[in-house]
RNA sequence: GCCCGGAUGGCGGAACUGGUAGACGCAAGGGACUUAAAAUCCCUCGGCACUUGCGGCUGUGCGAGUUCGAUUCUCGCUCCGGGCACCA
């Protein structure tokens, strides 16, 4: 009898199994409850790291462990396979991005297999294949239809490492979210969804998402900013133009001492020509757009700005106010026109006071006396009103709706919502992606490619010494003919955005290989949505929002009748190693090919599942990893020592058993109500795999006693079956090699999950602890179903305990059934 | 600055709706087996001290409070992590 279990060759074998069998293929059966379990798929980046393993470990325990339960799973996987690291590798290396990236492709793919993940292959996609891009070549196409593609000129974040433009998602700190080089501020003609459009509904849409961490709904609500407030139109004086505002606090509208415009205000250059102050306002916009370039990085700024010689009128006082350009206020937000009131704002208030504005004060805090001189800092609690015409003495809740009432009434305002959230530009200057599907023509101008005529194909990607350069280095590439006249035109030769793939990659699983239509109707709404979806919280925004938005798109256009894509989020934490996240440069970097090799993929998913609740970072052990390996060679033992017990019969009378049989199968119904619990209620596999861990502990205690009553034979068998079922979600070689090695002639995959039953987990006996003064004084065996009384009773007969109370009368005793008894005195 | 998390032995982490703090694992120490080592098995393992016994005191970041009883609830801090950051 070997004392270790032969790994490689057990876990050769049954790969091999799932290779030729194919039991995780699945096709859509009306009669099943499904269940939809989805990882985010990766980047083919070369080879897996551990943060893939505990990404896959954790989505494997579900998918098998729902299939168990009976549910028709869906559980695909595919490669995220645009995307710049295939264009710096072949600058770097001389080959293909195309090349490299299938190369990556099969060796990961390898890689994931030797992890003995339960995947249904038949679905695989890689988004760099035209059979997938073409589709959204499509999807693209009819949303241009449905107005929600648009191009634009704007001023977009570019990054010169990257050699592209970049969504404003994707701006971490004022750098580049991929490769840390700071953005900067460029103007060019771009395509853009119109995200925004469903600003609303996205932000609505959170409510209802119960099944997500709270942390990212709110980053999500955070990032849509809705703000509710007031437009309102300051008619310039001497001219016919109006300047609108948009506030959140109308009721400060009687406290505005100046204006402040953005530098990029359209009006500006109205309202400063031929003025004597334009000169000084030319320079000084000058300055702050150079300033802006530069301070992406920095932090705030001072605040500074010019007057205009200008002057708009309130249409509240009748005031006539200053009009200031000023470097805070941003163009792209509200507006870009800001009513100031700097007793009420603190931004407008130190430029107040550096500018010796007046500051006057509207709204009263309770007990708190203002004076517009003699104030240190903005006043923006809400309070009464005062100073403010017919709204005088309104707190301001009630303020803010009477004034907006009242502009909306006279005309010159109304009330209104804008977003933080921008439209979602898509154009990048690469080749490695796809290409987006418009022509330009000198005479029809912006025309899209016929359907008939999609997919555009990417140059070059069949042939490994094919072109490569960006698009717009491509001459065989952007040379056309025009659809509508069939004139001399041009290609467009941006690519998409490559988080467009992944924002319905989860869709097109539901009928991989469609070649009529991208997302086949009744594949997905039997499919959709995904039940329980697994990824790092790095995405709470970038592809976690945009996957919302297209889930969105995708039923406006009919192919879907689902709102939102993921009904259960899990993010689960970073793998860490020495207090830091792995990286190459911190050279902390653990190879799970590595650890497959010498542990096992089994060792190695129950390490990753065992040391750290999934949604916590998870530090790396090798210690650890030993002691995972221990476990299961110590269950492997205890199998081969108890062969025998296997061809007893199961259907023993429970009722009539001996102590230690009945003490062995209550513990077995107590481990599997536990670890059920575990997995149902948030994933925690970790205290699932202590509680199988305590009863292996117990089955070898009680087993190798030296007493000659060890438990019957039927207990042992159905005690060690258990085992191996709880534990075959998590590693599904092992418990498949040692259920055959048990005698059983059918695979462990298929058998339902063991059944729980309360009444045999129930204890006959209980400790309940007995207190003097809230402190533990003593313990008393008593029957499970004791009454209140009887415990009381108990409690004040225990030697010890009349021992500490020394003849003293209880002044209370506080009896908590089945539990303790509180003596107070 | 604002908004979220989190803090429990030497370490990773347990603890149901307030009711035995430290499950399970790792590390450490001791022992058994062995010629020896590895492997395996057994015991100890929060801290303190005048431990004669199966005992006492203390202990879940800090300080208060509610309660018969608080890791759990309330208030106020400290530290750590994350997100947003001139958003009008």
């Amino acid at each position: 009898m070997n004392d270790k279990y032969d790994f490689k060759a057990i876990e050769a074998k049954w790969q091999h199994l799932w290779q030729r069998e194919k039991p995780y293929r699945t096709c859509e059966d009306p009669d099943k409850k499904k269940y939809y379990v989805l990882e985010m798929f990766p980047y083919p980046s070369g080879r897996i790291h551990m943060g893939h393993v505990r990404n896959y470990s954790i989505g494997d325990v579900i998918a098998r462990y729902k299939r168990m339960r009976g549910f028709n799973v869906i559980h695909p996987m595919g490669w995220d396979a645009f995307g710049l690291p295939a264009e710096n590798a072949a600058m770097k290396r001389g080959v293909h991005p195309a090349a490299w990236t299938y190369e990556n492709i099969n060796y990961m793919r390898d890689q994931l297999k030797a992890m003995g993940l339960s995947y249904d292959w038949d679905r695989e996609i890689a988004t760099c294949n035209p059979g997938y891009y073409r589709w959204e070549q499509l999807i693209f196409l009819q949303m241009l239809e449905k107005g929600l593609v648009y191009r634009k000129e704007t001023t977009v974040n570019w990054c010169d490492d990257c050699k592209t433009v970049l969504a404003r998602e994707q701006v971490i700190d004022g750098a580049c979210w991929r490769c840390d080089q700071a953005v900067e501020p460029r103007t060019m003609h771009g395509w853009f969804f119109k995200i925004t459009d469903y600003a609303e509904e996205l932000l609505q849409g959170l409510d209802n998402l119960t099944g997500w961490p709270e942390r990212v709904v709110t980053m999500q609500r955070n990032w849509i900013g809705k703000s509710q407030g007031m437009a309102c139109d300051f008619p310039i004086d001497d001219s016919q133009e109006n300047i609108t505002i948009f506030t959140t606090r109308p009721d400060t509208i009687f406290g505005v001492t100046f204006m402040s415009l953005a530098v990029e205000h359209p009006l500006v250059d109205v309202l400063i020509r031929g003025r004597k102050q334009e000169d000084e306002v030319r320079e000084f916009i000058q300055q702050t757009l150079i300033e802006k370039q530069r301070a992406a990085v920095d932090e705030e700024p001072e605040k500074h700005g010019v007057f205009t010689g200008a002057y708009c009128i309130n249409p509240f006082t009748g005031d006539r106010v200053p009009v200031y350009v000023a470097n805070f206020v941003l163009m792209e937000y509200g507006t870009g026109a800001v009513m100031a009131v700097p007793a009420h704002d603190q931004r407008d208030f130190e430029f107040a006071r550096k500018y010796n504005l007046t500051v006057k004060p509207v709204v009263q805090p309770e007990n708190m006396l203002l004076e517009g001189d003699s104030m240190d800092a903005a006043s923006e609690s809400p309070g009464i009103l005062i100073d403010s015409g017919p709204f005088t003495g309104m707190d301001s809740k009630q303020a803010k709706q009477a004034i907006i009432d009242y502009a909306e009434d006279k005309g010159f305002g109304r009330s209104h919502t804008t977003y933080r959230l921008r439209d979602w530009g898509i154009s990048r200057q690469r080749y490695w992606g796809a290409p987006i599907p418009i022509i330009y023509c000198d005479t029809c101008g912006i025309q899209p490619v016929p359907e008939d005529q999609l997919p555009v194909l990417l140059p070059g990607a069949d042939d490994p010494k094919g072109q490569h350069a960006p698009l717009h280095q491509q001459e065989d590439f952007y040379v056309t003919t025009c659809p509508g006249c069939g004139g001399a035109a041009r290609r467009e030769t941006d690519t998409m955005d490559t988080f467009v793939e992944s924002s319905w990659y989860f869709a097109r699983y539901t009928s991989p290989r469609n070649e009529q239509t991208p997302i086949e109707k009744k594949a997905a709404s039997y499919w959709l949505p995904v039940d329980q979806y697994i990824g790092g919280v790095e995405h709470a925004i970038l592809h976690l929002l945009y996957s919302r938005f297209f889930t969105r798109v995708l039923r406006d256009l009919d192919y879907l009748d689902i709102d939102e894509p993921f009904t259960n989020l899990l993010t689960q934490g970073m793998v860490i190693k020495d207090g830091a996240k792995m990286s190459k440069s911190k050279g902390n970097v653990v190879d799970p090919s590595e650890l497959i090799d010498k542990y096992g993929a089994d060792t190695t998913r129950l390490f990753s599942l065992f040391a750290a609740p999934p949604e916590r970072d998870l530090e790396w052990n090798a210690q650890g990893v030993e002691g995972s390996s221990r476990f299961l060679n110590r269950v492997y033992r205890l199998i081969q020592k108890h062969i025998a017990c296997f061809s007893s019969d199961l259907n023993a009378d429970f009722s009539t058993l001996d102590t230690k049989s009945s003490k062995l199968y209550r513990k077995t119904h107590q481990t599997i109500g536990r670890v059920t619990e575990s997995i149902e209620s948030n994933f925690h596999f970790n205290t699932a795999i202590s509680a199988v861990m305590e009863l292996v502990n117990q089955i070898s205690i009680a087993s190798t006693d030296t007493s000659k009553t060890s438990p019957e034979p039927c207990i042992l068998k159905f005690s060690l079956e258990t085992c191996l079922r709880l534990l075959f979600p998590m590693v599904p070689h092992f418990c498949e090699e040692m259920w055959e090695t048990t005698g059983q002639t059918t695979v462990l995959d298929g058998t339902p999950w063991p059944d729980f039953d309360p009444e045999a987990a129930r204890e006959r006996e209980i400790t309940v602890v007995v207190q003097v003064n809230g402190k533990v004084r003593s313990r008393i065996q008593v029957a499970a179903d004791i009454d209140s009384r009887q415990m009381e009773k108990l409690a004040l007969e225990d030697e010890r305990i009349s021992h500490f109370l020394e003849g003293k009368k209880p002044k209370k005793i506080i009896v908590v059934k089945g539990k303790l008894v509180n003596i107070v005195v």
